[in-house]
DNA sequence: GTGGTCTAGACCACG
DNA sequence: GTGGTCTAGACCACT
């Protein structure tokens, strides 16, 4: 797998994981209908507690990421991710706000905080390409 | 004062407050060199706890945003922020990375995206100008 | 054959079967007397596992609405299903019990809940009429 | 308080918690701005593990019951429980379902039934006017 | 003292 | 073998 966690991060590590599979999504590493490991597999592979899987598989799952199989085990959505609604943007707005604040303090200008995103999104099409 | 605390959210107050602290200061509403509540008053104003509000000064005072003289009180750095490095830069970079993944899958467009940071940006000069 | 089923719910897929073939009976498409697909022919048409059937068949069996003979297959009660003892009103109280509490706080009023009861009873008894 | 659990039911402990909260709203025993139970205490107070005990709460808090408060504790939602929407209806509609469908066929009538969801309506009233 | 997180180990239902 | 549930015990952040 391409899960990369830091355990020293302050960051829950049920959350890295959950960005680590958005991202890998994201990047067309996994694609709509592709399985995941089972939760102890994975659990295993990256040597943390099944639980901590469990618990980012079912946070992805409850926003529609991925599909829990009682027996047959976890695939991402088939049927892709839902699209950003009225309620994520207001989230994602509200997560930018305080970046955009400090950026601002820090004189970072709105052109080069504008290329860093370019930057970012051209780094994970770039990947979607290959794979 | 401007702050304005979510005791529901998941958030920190003490992060909260930081942040507020931060847009006070992105939006020019606290000037370099304008002196800032002290910790006790703040405290009472907004009915936290003192040691809130003390984290949330180190904080700023350690990310070099104020001043805290022992007598003199609380003070925004009259120097001005410290400038973006390269610390900050990667930090910026890996808070903005796990949100514009999650907005590649929900097809929010680089372009949409953009606009939403512009859209924040001015909000914030805005303040600047009038104040 | 009239089944439907979800495997992505959470409903594990015998229970589902069992409604299914319930449904079936109160909308009179299957009739007392009436023969049901052997376990291994409806395992292969649903392409599910002969022990999920079988499940499903020994619980309806239990309950009185099929009869299971070795030789002839299986059949719907030609008798009819029992009729609803005080037990069975017991167990429904128990399972409406949590539908209305959590109607009552979402205020939903006593008559849209009784109309929407009334609703789907029509929408049996349609079934009926017609087949 | 008035949480009465069966540790034999199929039902999972913390399912049964969920509905046994969602009474006591419905019954007006616990009124929107109320405290409930720290996890800790409730846990001790039933005799069951804290973890099921913030199973319940999560879920409760994520379906809009309950607020929990990082530090303070977990109250009864002031303002309400969200009303129903389409999404709850088709949840209600689906869950009724089965149980018409088998009150159908043990020749429940409609009459019968409604008289049955009217009577439990009328029991979380009275449980209301008292309190 | 509160909830949040993580670990560990166990049993069960399902297919 | 899969996820679901429950228990138990530990450490941490927050206030």
């Amino acid at each position: 797998m391409f899960i990369n966690l830091d355990f020293e991060s302050k960051e829950p590590i049920y959350v890295q994981l959950i960005h680590q599979i958005i991202e890998g999504i994201a990047k067309g590493k996994i694609q709509p209908g592709e399985a995941l490991p089972s939760v102890r597999s994975l659990a295993a592979d990256i040597g943390i507690n099944l639980h901590t899987v469990n618990k980012a598989y079912q946070h992805l799952k409850q926003e529609g990421f991925i599909l829990i199989h009682r027996q047959k085990g976890v695939v991402v959505n088939p049927e892709g991710v839902p699209e950003a609604d009225d309620a994520y943007r207001d989230q994602l707005k509200s997560k930018l706000h305080p970046l955009i604040a400090e950026s601002i303090c820090r004189k970072v200008s709105e052109q080069e905080f504008s290329e860093l995103c370019s930057q970012l999104f051209t780094e994970f099409n770039e990947g979607k390409g290959g794979k």
